[in-house]
RNA sequence: GCCCGGGUGGCGGAAUUGGUAGACGCAGCAGACUCAAAAUCUGCCAUUCGCAAGGGUGUGAAGGUUCGAUUCCUUUCCCGGGCACCA
C-alpha cells in the first residue's frame, strides 16, 4: 500500500465539504479564536505560488488552535469590487460582475485543492447586494457623526445641532475652516446654510476639493493610489483638479490612530510606516506683523527657538494672502511666476525637487522680538496644504532655508556659534543659541518652551500639532463600486432612509466616463432622476467594501444589521491577521478608523480591529534574460523544450525579435542597450558547441507578474507532489514574513518526508506494519520532545522549523524502528495543521474515528519521558574541554561539587581552583580559573 | 537625504534568554541493493594544516564589553523595503 496523495486529498477535500467539516459556531463553550487571511481580489490571472503563503501559514494556526481546544473563526471571501474588473469591461464589453464571478470560481477552484479549513458557510463578496448594503449603511452612519474634541469620539450630528441651537460653535468644537457663529446665527440659517455648516464636521462629507485627478483611467486617485505623481495603476500621469469629492475625515482619528498602534501587535516597520503616514509634528504657529499692512502673516514651525534666525520668510504661492501683500514694483514678477507655477504638473514638481525656484513679493514681515525687516517670498517647495502654507526661514538651520538663501543671495544669520560652518545648514537642538536676543546662551531644546510662552504672553503665538496625512477621497468616478445612497437637493446632500438599502447598482451599456468627469452612472438618466432629487454618480472606491469585512465574517447572514452586536461581542477583535506589507497605510489604516467609528457609536465593542498581524513576504519569480554569442549565427534556433520556454518567455516578455519571431544580435544588442546590461552580467548557460554559440543567460527574481512570465502555478506542484507536500514546503522554503525566491528544487525533500512518514504505517511489500505493542521510553522520549518542540514553533510562527523537527522525529522513529501506534498516532495529531490529508487518512487507517482535529489527546499537557541526565559541556575559561554526565533531578544540580569531583575537569584544571562556576540552565558548565 | 529591516557553507535557511555556529532540506561526492533504472538505505560534505590523532581560522569589515559574542555596544561597507520639499 503506497502513499497515494493524489486519492487521498481528493477523497478528503470531498468529504470536508460533504460534511462541512469546518463549519464554525456562533455559540461555544470553548474560548474563541479568530484568524484572519487579508482576502484576495479576484483577479483574471488566478492564484500564483506567493498567494496562499499567507493562507497556508494561517491555516496551519487556526487548524492548531482548534487542536488547542479553541472555537476558531477563519473565514474566507473576496474583495471582488475594483478597478481592473471595470478595466477589463472597458476593453471586452463583458459586465463587471460577470468577469468576476468567473474569476472567484477559479479562485475557489484552486484553493480547494490546497486543503485549507475556511468555513465557506460565511464567504463574503464585497461586491454582493447583501453584502454592500451593509456598507452603504456603515457609510451612512459615518455621514450621521462628528467627532467631538473634547469627548474624544464620534458623536451623533444631532448632538451638535443641540451644541449649535444652546451655544452657536464656540472654540473648543470650531472647525478650522467653518466661521464663528452664535446660538441665534444659527436659528437664523436657513436649512441649505445649516446642512453647509454640518457638513465641515461631518466624519464623511462632500466638498470641493484638489483631487488627484487622472485623464487616462477617467477618475480620482486616493493619495497611496498615486507613486511619484503617476497613478499605480498602469503609470498615467496624474493632475490637481478641484471637484466635489466625498471624503473620510480620518484626519480626526489621527491622534487615536497613532496611540492605538502602541496596543496591537504589529511589526515594528509596519507601525513605523503609518506613524510616517500620519505625521505628527509639535510645533507652534507664530503671527507676523507686515510692514505697511494690517495683514498678519502666520507660519507653522517645529523650531521656534530659531526665530532670532529668520532671514525669509516663503508662502505657498496658492495662498489667497498673497495679493493683499504684494509690492506694486513686485506685481509683475509674482505674476510671471504664479504663471509658471501653473503650467508645472505635479509630475513636473516632484521630479525636479533640487531645481530651486521662487519670487519675491516686495512686502516685508517683522520679527516681534528685535523688530527685524524679514522679507516675504514666495515659492514652490512650500506647500499650501500642511500646516499655515507659510514658513519662517532659517538657513543656518534647515537646509533647504539654506540652499534657498545661497541661490538668491539672501544674507544668513548664525544663531548657532561654531556649530554652523557657513557651508550648510546645521538642523542640530544641542547648540548653545547666540545672536538671539533674549535666548542667549540657552540650548536650542530648551529654548522651544520658553520661546512659545513668550509668544503665547504677547499674544501672537500658540502651541501647535500637525499631521501630515490628509483626509481621504472616498468617492471614485467609476462604475464598479458601491453607490453612494445620497440624493443631492438644492445643493443639500440627503441620505437614503436605511429603508431602502441596498441601493442596487444599476445595469449599464458603457463603461465610459460620464459628462464633466462624472463616472458612468452620470451618463444614466433613470440612475440620475429621482422625485428627491439629482442622485449621486460616483461610487465608493475600493477600501470601502474591505474597510469593515472582517465584522461581517462574524454574522454573515444578518438581514437586520451588519452584525449582531452578541456575536461581535463574542468574536471580538481578529486574534491573527495575515497579509502583505502593501496595504500598509492604506487599507489598515481606513478599517482601524472605520472600526473607531463604530465603536464610539456604541455598534461594536472593540476599538481596533486587529490584535497581531503578521506581514507574509513576498515570493518572488525567476525571470530569465537572455543574449546569445556573437561569434555564432545572427538567430537562435531552439529545439530543447527548457529552452524552449525561456526562449518564449524572452519573446513575448519584450519585443526584440524580428518579424519571424526570432531573436537578432541586432535586436539583442539592442535589448542590452536599452536595459543597460552588459556580457558580464550574465552567465553562460548552454553551450551549443555543435554550432559553436553560447547562450547567456541572467537569472533575477522580482515580483511574480503576467508581464514578466515568471508566475508559477500552484495547481502544477499539487499535480505532481499534493497539496501536503505544497503546504508544508511553502513552509519549509523559509520564515513567512521574509521574502524569498520560488524554487522547487528543495520540494523533493519535504515529499520524501511524507513518503516515510506513510512507510511507518504501510510498507509496499509487507503491507501494514504499525503495531498496537507498548512504546519504550526511548520512543516516548523522540515523540515527545517533537510534541514541545512543535507546540513551540507554531506558537511562535516558526513554521520552517516546526516542519524540520517533524522530519528529525521521522528519521528517528524509522532509525529506531518504531512502528508502535501509541506514538505514531499522537505524531499524526501533531501534523494534522500541517499536512491534514494525509494525517486525515492514516488517523482513520489504524482505527480511529472522528475527525483528527477533534481528538481528544492531552496531548500538549502530556507527561512527557524526560532525560535522567544529561551530558553537559563544561568549558574552561571559556574553551570547551569535555563532556560530564549531569543527573537532572527537580532541583537545579550542585555544579560545583560535580565538577570539582570530577576527574576529568580535575585533569584540565590543572590543580587550579576555580573562581567561579557558571551553571548555564541546559546548556553547559563553564569554569573561570 | 531620512526612517526601518537584513548580511551565516555551493544554495534555501537553523541557532528561542550571550553558552559546543552551520540544525533540517537541496545540490554534490562515495558506496549498498538491482541485469538495469526508479525507489530506498549508508557514509562524507565551512575552510585550512595533517597519513592520522589533533590543531588553526571562520557568521560583510574593523574595534570594544565579557570567562564566553552570529547575538550586546561603537565605527564602517553592502543589500532589501518604506517615506521623501510636511518646515
Amino acid at each position: 500500500m503506497e502513499y497515494n496523495f493524489r486519492k487521498i486529498e481528493q477523497e478528503w477535500q470531498q468529504k470536508w465539504i460533504a460534511t462541512n467539516a469546518y463549519k464554525v459556531n456562533n455559540e461555544s463553550a470553548k474560548p474563541k479564536f479568530y484568524v484572519l487571511d487579508m482576502f484576495p481580489y479576484p483577479s483574471g490571472t488566478g492564484l500564483h505560488v506567493g498567494h496562499p503563503l499567507g493562507y497556508i501559514a494561517s491555516d496551519i494556526y487556526a487548524r492548531y488552535k482548534r487542536l488547542k481546544g479553541y472555537n476558531v473563526l477563519h473565514p474566507m471571501g473576496y474583495d471582488s469590487f475594483g478597478l481592473p474588473a471595470e478595466q477589463y469591461a472597458l476593453e471586452t464589453g463583458q459586465h463587471p460582475a460577470v468577469t468576476t464571478e468567473k474569476n472567484i470560481a477559479t479562485f475557489r477552484n484552486q484553493l480547494d485543492r490546497i486543503g485549507f479549513s475556511f468555513d465557506w458557510s460565511r464567504e463574503v463578496k464585497t461586491s454582493d447586494p447583501a453584502y454592500y448594503k451593509w456598507t452603504q449603511w456603515i457609510f451612512l452612519q459615518i455621514f450621521d457623526s462628528w467627532y467631538n474634541h473634547s469627548t474624544h469620539q464620534a458623536e451623533r450630528i444631532e448632538t451638535l445641532i443641540q451644541i449649535f441651537e444652546t451655544e452657536g460653535n464656540k472654540s473648543k468644537i470650531k472647525n478650522q475652516k467653518s466661521k464663528l457663529f452664535t446660538a441665534s446665527d444659527w436659528k437664523s440659517f436657513d436649512e441649505k446654510e445649516k446642512q453647509d455648516i454640518l457638513m465641515e464636521y461631518r466624519l464623511a462629507y462632500s466638498a470641493y476639493g484638489e483631487v488627484n485627478w487622472c485623464e487616462a483611467l477617467g477618475t480620482v486617485l486616493a493619495n497611496d493610489e498615486v507613486v511619484n505623481g503617476v497613478s499605480e495603476r498602469g503609470g498615467h500621469p496624474v493632475i490637481k483638479k478641484k471637484m466635489r469629492q466625498w471624503y473620510l475625515r480620518i484626519t480626526d482619528y489621527a491622534d487615536r490612530l497613532l496611540e492605538g498602534l502602541e496596543k496591537v501587535d504589529f511589526s515594528e516597520s509596519l507601525k513605523e510606516q503609518q506613524r510616517n503616514w500620519i505625521g505628527k509634528s509639535q510645533g507652534a504657529e507664530i503671527d507676523f506683523a507686515i510692514n505697511g499692512s494690517n495683514q498678519k502673516l502666520k507660519v507653522y514651525t517645529t523650531r521656534p527657538d530659531t526665530i532670532f534666525g529668520v532671514d525669509f520668510m516663503v508662502l505657498a504661492p496658492e495662498l489667497d494672502l498673497l495679493n493683499e501683500i504684494v509690492s506694486p514694483e513686485q506685481r509683475a514678477a509674482v505674476d510671471d511666476y504664479l504663471s509658471y507655477v501653473k503650467s508645472r504638473s505635479d509630475r513636473e514638481r516632484m521630479a525636479e525637487v533640487k531645481q530651486i525656484t521662487g519670487c519675491f513679493t516686495g512686502a516685508n514681515a517683522i520679527n516681534p522680538f528685535d523688530g527685524r525687516a524679514i522679507p516675504v517670498w514666495i515659492a514652490e517647495y512650500v506647500l499650501s496644504g500642511y500646516g499655515t502654507g507659510a514658513i519662517m526661514a532659517v538657513p543656518c538651520g534647515d537646509e533647504r532655508d539654506y540652499n534657498f538663501a545661497k541661490h538668491f543671495n539672501i544674507p544668513i544669520t548664525n544663531i548657532i556659534g561654531e556649530f554652523y560652518n557657513g557651508n550648510e545648514a546645521n538642523p542640530t537642538k544641542d547648540a548653545l543659541l547666540t545672536q538671539s536676543g533674549f535666548l542667549n546662551g540657552m540650548l536650542m531644546r530648551d529654548a522651544i518652551d520658553v520661546v512659545i510662552t513668550k509668544l503665547e504672553q504677547m499674544g501672537i503665538g500658540k502651541r501647535k500639532i500637525n499631521f501630515k496625512m490628509r483626509d481621504a477621497g472616498f468617492s471614485r468616478q467609476r462604475y464598479w463600486g458601491e453607490p453612494f445612497p445620497i440624493v443631492w437637493k438644492h445643493g443639500s446632500a440627503l441620505p437614503l432612509d436605511e429603508k431602502e438599502l441596498p441601493l442596487e447598482l444599476p445595469h449599464v451599456d458603457k463603461y465610459g466616463p460620464g459628462p464633466e468627469g462624472e463616472g458612468p452612472l452620470g451618463n444614466l438618466s433613470s440612475w440620475i432622476t429621482t422625485p428627491d432629487g439629482k442622485r449621486e454618480t460616483a461610487t465608493m472606491p475600493g477600501y470601502a467594501g474591505s474597510s469593515w469585512y472582517f465584522l461581517r465574517y462574524m454574522d454573515p447572514h444578518n438581514n437586520q444589521a451588519f452584525c449582531d452586536r452578541k456575536v461581535s461581542d463574542y468574536w471580538g477583535q481578529v486574534d491573527l491577521y495575515i497579509g502583505g506589507t502593501e496595504h500598509a497605510v492604506g487599507h489598515l489604516l481606513y478599517s482601524r478608523m472605520w472600526t473607531k467609528v463604530l465603536f464610539d457609536l456604541g455598534y461594536i465593542g472593540h476599538d481596533e480591529p486587529y490584535k497581531k498581524l503578521v506581514n507574509q513576504g513576498m515570493i518572488t519569480g525567476k525571470s530569465y534574460f537572455f543574449m546569445h554569442d556573437k561569434a555564432h549565427a545572427d538567430t537562435i534556433v531552439s529545439y530543447k523544450k527548457e529552452e524552449a520556454t525561456l526562449l518564449a518567455r524572452f519573446k513575448y516578455g519584450h519585443n526584440y525579435v524580428d518579424a519571424g519571431g526570432k531573436l537578432t544580435k541586432k535586436s539583442f544588442d539592442k535589448y542590452l542597450s536599452d536595459q543597460k546590461y552588459k556580457t558580464t552580467d550574465f552567465d553562460i548557460r548552454w553551450d551549443k558547441d555543435e554550432e559553436g554559440a553560447f547562450i547567456y543567460v541572467k537569472e533575477e527574481s522580482e515580483k511574480m507578474s503576467k508581464s514578466k512570465f515568471n508566475v508559477e502555478n500552484p495547481d502544477e506542484i499539487v499535480d505532481k507532489y499534493g497539496a501536503d507536500t505544497y503546504r508544508m514546503y511553502e513552509m519549509f522554503l523559509g520564515p513567512v514574513e521574509a521574502s524569498k525566491p520560488w524554487d522547487t528544487k528543495g520540494i523533493e525533500g519535504v515529499h520524501r518526508f511524507l513518503k516515510k512518514l506513510w512507510r511507518l504505517f504501510y510498507d509496499e511489500i509487507k503491507g501494514k506494519v504499525w503495531t498496537d505493542d507498548k512504546p519504550t521510553a526511548e520512543e516516548l522520549k523522540i515523540l515527545h520532545r517533537t510534541i514541545k518542540k512543535i507546540e513551540d514553533d507554531t506558537e511562535r510562527f516558526s513554521f520552517n522549523t516546526a516542519v524540520s523537527s517533524f522530519m528529525i522525529c521521522v528519521n528517528e522513529l524509522a532509525d529506531s524502528k518504531c512502528h508502535k501506534k501509541e506514538v505514531l498516532e499522537k505524531l499524526l495529531v501533531l501534523l494534522t495543521p500541517y499536512a491534514p490529508h494525509i494525517a486525515e487518512e492514516l488517523w482513520h487507517l489504524i482505527g480511529n474515528s472522528g475527525s483528527v482535529l477533534d481528538a481528544a489527546y492531552p496531548l500538549f499537557d502530556a507527561n512527557y519521558v524526560t532525560e535522567t541526565s544529561k551530558e553537559y559541556p563544561v568549558s574552561i575559561n571559556g574553551k570547551v574541554r569535555t563532556n560530564i554526565n549531569i543527573a537532572l533531578e527537580a532541583a537545579q544540580p550542585e555544579v560545583e561539587q560535580i565538577v570539582l569531583g570530577n576527574e576529568t575537569v580535575q585533569k584540565w584544571l590543572e590543580g587550579k581552583a576555580p573562581k567561579k562556576i557558571i551553571y548555564v540552565k541546559n546548556k553547559m558548565v563553564n569554569v573561570v580559573v
